[in-house]
DNA sequence: ACGAGATTTAGACTAAGTCTAAATCAAACT
DNA sequence: AGTTTGATTTAGACTTAGTCTAAATCTCGT
């Protein structure tokens, strides 16, 4: 009779990990994170909590080209940026054209369900960087 | 002195397998069907050849969730769509709109260099199989 | 034909994640 | 309060995809 229990202990601590840290984090890093706050938690159990969290629409699984998934708290439909430089995760607002949407299922025949957009480029930080050693070589 | 050598056989029979397959073959995939042709290639050598294919710009890696890297030997830019029903995934020439890509770098104040749009839905033949199946049942 | 450097090979190794079976837990009965 | 029952957690074996290494092989220029 379906009588799954709500949110345990561990998938709470997993889930407050996801939510608290404002980068995207692999399994591996909740797990290091969970432990070095003294938390006794298995391996298995991470992997165990972020699918159940993931079913159950409170977290998004995030693949940006790399073999690691991340996950992600913010639920909303989103896309995602990936500086090649230092490789930091944004996320991005911006929302796809519906008319771009529309003409795709056109020309595809397929009935679209879900675009997953990841942008690469360089961020403010590294393009700024950039810049300024550019200069430092100029001189 | 940087004097690769350019196309050895066994880059070329990597090449050609990604060519003719229509389909968007990952390196196992490669690997059998070389086999079943009766070449002598090892395992090694076809991720070392997929590497330098892919950085010499005869094919592009291409990721669509899963957690295998599959070839594909259209180089134009371009999109990819994946029916979530069989897993056939089907090329999109459709061009993202410039003006997404001016906003998106306006939003985000990121150097904007590429686009990874990854599609899901259903194909035709899946929908038409829906649609019929769904009729039986009404009966 | 020879030497130098690149390429290929087999197999060990790594990273990320799944699976399994036993142990534990928490809600519901009695 | 103690017991039962089904879900959850755990440790560790296993799987999959891919990289690394060192030895063997090939190819080109002489």
């Amino acid at each position: 009779m379906e009588s799954h229990r709500p949110l345990t202990k561990q998938r709470e601590l997993v889930y407050q990990t996801v939510l608290c840290g404002k980068d995207h984090p692999t399994a591996a890093d909740i797990l290091e994170r969970l432990h070095a706050q003294g938390h006794r938690i298995s391996y298995a159990t991470v992997y165990n909590s972020l699918r159940y969290l993931t079913e159950n629409g409170l977290l998004k699984e995030l693949k940006v080209g790399e073999s690691v998934s991340r996950y992600d708290a913010r639920t909303e439909p989103h896309h995602h940026i990936v500086c090649r430089s230092c490789g930091r995760v944004d996320e991005v607002f911006t929302p796809i054209p519906e008319a771009f949407v529309l003409q795709v299922g056109e020309d595809t025949q397929y009935h679209i369900e879900e675009m997953d957009l990841v942008i690469h480029g360089l961020c403010s930080a590294c393009k700024e960087r950039n810049r300024t050693m550019k200069a430092s070589l100029n001189s």
